[in-house]
DNA sequence: CATATTTAAGAGTATTAATTCTTAATTAAT
DNA sequence: ATTAATTAAGAATTAATACTCTTAAATATG
């Protein structure tokens, strides 16, 4: 049941190592970040281009760059994360895959699928970065393989 | 949101229109399935195939051959086509994608992925070929695009 | 038996997702 | 200035998914 992309996976758990690791600086290296998580550097660099576009992050070319976080932790949600990557129209393609979603009469799994795409959709607009960070810092969960 | 492969949406579908136009004879063909609901005749034939393997569908070579459900539509569950078309462990990755899930100590995601999961699951073990083909033949939902 | 119809099997192609590679640009420190 | 460290950009490659094509096998009918 693959429901998130690959570049999905890595950002979230890429941007999770960054709000459970307080670094030093200001910024904290995508190549520190690729080496933590076992994740390929070019492939990190390219998600986190990315997610510098769309506003989520900064960037600081140069010796001690890097990237933050450009709004608190706890104002970053996950949801941010997974429309910036996945796409604006992540929570409008369904189940069976009809086109013309919910304009015409509804698929035979319509009332099920709505309930589980909202609930999938408002959690992560509820969870925050700062929230799961928490939980890793207190070792309730783990970030690693 | 793309939960479910081609294959997979394509399987259900065939499948709806199968328990909804119960036709003259035993078996339903391919052509006629693949003509009426615009998909690939040769990709639903190979996707028959794998169905008619795991036992799901019977088929008849021939003029007036077909495939035709193996058992009565209100014992075919959603989650054996699904697991048929996605293999056995489908339900087993998770939304972060990390390995040997459920073992050790669980991902920031697990309470919440874990309830989701099971309430997927549980639906499409509970919902039946039948119950649906009732709600199509209705005409409450519908099937074509 | 000859022919038409239909599924079976698997090779082949195309499209998309995932990953790697190469080169350029920026910045800090010496 | 020179060098080392680091992100930016996008081309190139690989892998996975989706789809198509060809040929064979089975079966009914005339
Ligand atoms: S009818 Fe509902 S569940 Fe079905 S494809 Fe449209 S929006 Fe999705
Ligand atoms: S910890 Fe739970 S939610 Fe996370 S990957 Fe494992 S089983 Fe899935």
């Amino acid at each position: 049941m693959k429901v998130l992309s690959q570049t999905s996976k890595y950002g979230i758990r890429a941007l999770l190592y960054v709000v459970s690791h307080p670094g030093t600086g200001q910024f904290v290296s995508i190549g520190e970040i690729a080496k933590e998580l076992n994740l390929s550097f070019h492939f990190l660099t390219k998600i986190f281009r990315e997610l510098t576009n769309k506003g989520i992050l900064h960037s600081y070319r140069g010796p001690a760059g890097g990237i933050a976080l450009a709004k608190p932790a706890d104002q970053i949600k996950l949801v941010d994360i997974v429309l910036a990557l996945e796409g604006d129209d992540y929570f409008d393609n369904c189940l069976l895959g009809f086109p013309g979603c919910g304009v015409e009469k509804p698929c035979p799994v319509h009332n099920f699928w709505k309930g589980i795409r909202s609930e999938i959709k408002s959690h992560l607009l509820n969870t925050s970065l700062a929230q799961l960070g928490e939980k890793i810092v207190a070792e309730e969960v783990r970030l690693y393989d």
